[in-house]
DNA sequence: TTGTATGCGTTATCAC
DNA sequence: GTGATAACGCATACAA
């Protein structure tokens, strides 16, 4: 608890002399910086990260929001961002809000304090509105809110097309796919689904969309919902679903004497770490998380020390310019206005148990 | 970023009064209210975080540290704790460190400088002796470091025996558990070990602990490792390991033809949400983490406001009196000098496959 | 009920 | 090189 004004009188010296060692701002007498730097030994003095905040106007740390932590998609992506983070010298905190918008917003409060210098944003518990009126640095995943803020997520019309594929492949002819019941436009991963029954009906297969509330990790809940819906619907031969209950759908296939995959057809969304664990390991489209987090980390960084947007009264998200886009390309990254989108890819499973 | 004194500028009233309707620390005339509210609303004003608590020296949140965000025990337990805290109004940030002492360091740093109230620490990459400068409301989770702070852990010791129980159950001669490769008489955890090895020992079962460094999620690297030790071990018949690797010699098992749990028990150590996906559900060692959040919020939350510690010159934790250890024994929890036991649990896996 | 002045721990701008 | 002082945004003791 001992203050720079503590360490200074310790040393003899003026509080701006121990700052200035400190940061480096100026030159100080050998002798000076002894006697100050044995003070601050002595005083095991450190200094307040706040009142420098306070004053500097940046904290030089980046938030992370997330509507909970235990999903391995989004630890998984907190992990990869806050490893990008470190090495550009910033801190990096998480926030879960378990989907909760008082929480969400307590957090903006937080940040609208100059306590971050940035916000990646993988909730989406306010309104569009609400959002707007976030006036520091900010990158969406997977929610569309207008074009103040970039919007870095999976090319999920391409998850679709991928999913749909694989039910072709394997010639199913019923295809149900377990969806969240929350339903709002601004959420991309919507894509997949619509873009899955396109190519599903275009191909003569039927399909049917199944919305379920996400509990997240009542495994027991997800075996027990896999189960009615493999007994009220005892044709279906293709399952589409995110990562859990995907392998719930598993093992309740297994469980009544299906074959994997010769009855029922499994691909799983997301393609996380967990996909491995089950004893057969699942098809499934693989959210490129790694690449989500570097691209996520560019546009945030862009925005907090990149090219000047002052002249842009609005503080709209300039559109890409040539140079950008072709950047983008060898990437392996389309952008879209505002939007940047990453390509998913397939993993094959196991094809015997 | 509109301030206070904008504020009250605005609604042509002095800055305290601004500040007394914010904080309800006195009466204002409705009309004044009025004005003010407007110009809160007007100019979009957010109290900053920041500015408060540096003049409160409160900031009514706290901080997790953990080694890895993606590790479904660190998640479900820093889940489980947000929620807690948010009960008690309290902010929660998390904090991923890698297991890397400079930025643990960081952080506290960070929690130094009132950023936070309290800490719950999962994670262990400084000295014993660099916890003891933290002088803040800290609770260890599984690392023992001194009589400063209290110790939130698993009856590990306990674990060990329930394993070992598992093995005698199962009829196994040679056991294999797997631990870290890190050797630190603190980490608690490394309790389950010794304790498996004594009671084999005392049954007359042979057992090998196998360190192996910990790469947290690449899933691949564990079944290698799997592959190796049962093709180096041929006559092992009993495994114990963290749900991961576990898992992963579940697999190599079963690719080699050995029939769970017949030709090998294998009992998991955490128990966490993944043992739910590997078609064969193991038997796993229940670590309670809810339990475990409860009674670090608990601890937590007497250092910061409850029975002044100011006549202990030491900032020693007061050992349990007489009533604090009743109470516990009602939550089922045993206390020892500054170390809060919780016990573990066994849950059955499927016997068939 | 409301306004004035001061301090929280920094850093930066001036003088010296 | 070093020192005094103002400022960051807020809250409180004290005066009015």
């Amino acid at each position: 608890m001992a203050s720079i004004r503590d360490v200074a009188k310790e040393a003899g010296v003026a509080i701006c002399t121990v700052s200035r060692l400190i940061n480096g701002t100026a030159k100080v007498e050998p002798e000076t910086q002894k006697k100050i730097e044995a003070a601050m030994k002595k005083l095991d003095y450190v200094p307040n990260e706040l009142a420098r905040g306070m004053f500097k106007g940046r904290s030089n740390s980046i938030a992370m929001l997330v509507p909970n932590i235990q999903h391995p998609w989004f630890s998984s992506l907190a992990s990869e961002i806050e490893k990008i983070l470190y090495e550009k010298k910033y801190k990096f905190m998480l926030f879960s809000t378990s989907d909760d918008k008082q929480r969400e917003k307590e957090c903006f409060k937080l940040l609208k304090s100059n306590i971050v210098d940035g916000i990646i944003c993988g909730t989406s518990a306010c309104t569009a509105k609400e959002y707007q009126k976030i006036d520091k640095p900010m990158v969406m995943l997977d929610y569309k809110v207008g074009s103040k803020f970039p919007v870095v997520v999976s090319d999920h019309k391409m998850g679709g097309q991928l999913a749909a594929q694989e039910f072709i492949n394997s010639g199913c002819k019923y295809v149900i796919h377990i969806s969240g019941i929350k339903v709002d436009k601004n959420i991309m991963s919507f894509e997949c689904h619509e873009e899955l029954d396109r190519v599903l009906a275009e191909n003569g297969i039927k399909s049917r969309r199944v919305p379920i509330q996400w509990n997240d990790f009542d495994f027991h809940g997800y075996f027990e919902m896999a189960k009615c819906i493999l007994e009220e619907y005892p044709d279906v031969d293709g399952i589409f679903a995110a990562d859990m209950p995907a392998i719930a759908f598993l093992k309740a296939a297994l469980a009544i004497g299906k074959k994997i995959p010769d009855d029922l057809a499994i691909v799983a969304y997301d393609g996380t770490y967990i996909t491995n664990a089950s004893t057969t390991r699942l098809t499934s489209i693989h959210q490129p998380y790694k690449e989500i987090a570097q691209e996520a980390v560019r546009q945030l960084m862009e925005m907090i020390d990149g090219p000047e947007e002052e002249d842009d009264a609005e503080g709209q998200v300039e559109s890409a310019t040539a140079d950008q886009i072709d950047s983008a390309k060898e990437r392996n990254t389309h952008i879209d206005g505002n939007l940047i989108l990453l390509p998913v890819s397939v993993e094959k499973g196991d094809t015997t148990l």
